[in-house]
DNA sequence: CAGTATCCAAAGGGATACTG
DNA sequence: CAGTATCCCTTTGGATACTG
């Protein structure tokens, strides 16, 4: 048998990680907000209202905030009148790609199974 | 260029199975019981109770239930005194697997590029 | 357009105690 | 052991209105 420490010193490693990854991504939106700003690449506050269905203002203030906090995302001002915001992702929040096709595959095969009909 | 409705129908989809997975996986403490449970195959009440840092036997109870009724988790309760319960994967659960992985790895790379510190 | 501010009902969830 | 039940404070987040 291995050394039980180190064993266990790993596994609360791992379940630190767990947490971490989401702490950044739990929520109703969050990850529909990143799923829509890196489909299009580029896309303004009231677009992200617009693609994610039910979500208020108030929230998705919020909730870029948060990503933007997290380095996930980037904000920038343009300089037109009324101004308009952009939305895009950091280098760092493109490494999130591989979690949210995993997810997207996983959510149709639950639905097949579980939720039943498409 | 495509046909837009389509796309947009395409979109909606992939949409609905990102909230899909969110939905089952949301919360503190689903992804934490699920790895727990994953990780020792079979798992008791009060073990996951302890491997779960912070949650409470009502929170526990209440999200084994909503596992139990996604199907992702089997309870079988073993004729003992006083009762054992064993909660393992089922095999739709099991297919969480490279989900999990991924978290965690991202999860770690986070830690190190945000929040500093290992 | 891109948010903020305020109000407020509803849900979440910890602490504690109890049961088969 | 494996939960339930209750109390009760805190947080969440929708609706609405307002601002630069």
């Amino acid at each position: 048998m291995e050394c039980a420490s180190e064993f266990l010193k790993d596994r609360k490693k791992e379940m630190m990680a767990i947490n971490d990854a989401m702490d950044v991504l739990n929520g109703k939106w969050k990850i529909c907000i990143i799923s829509s700003i890196c489909y299009y690449n580029k896309r303004r506050f009231s677009d992200i209202l617009n693609d994610v269905a039910g979500i208020s203002n108030k929230m998705l203030s919020k909730e870029l905030k948060e990503l933007e906090a997290n380095k996930l995302v980037k904000r920038t001002v343009l300089d037109t009148q009324p101004v308009t915001v952009q939305y895009e992702l950091t280098d760092h929040g493109k490494t999130l790609q591989t979690i949210i096709t995993n997810l997207t595959e996983w959510g149709m095969e639950h639905r097949k199974k579980i939720i039943g009909k498409n």
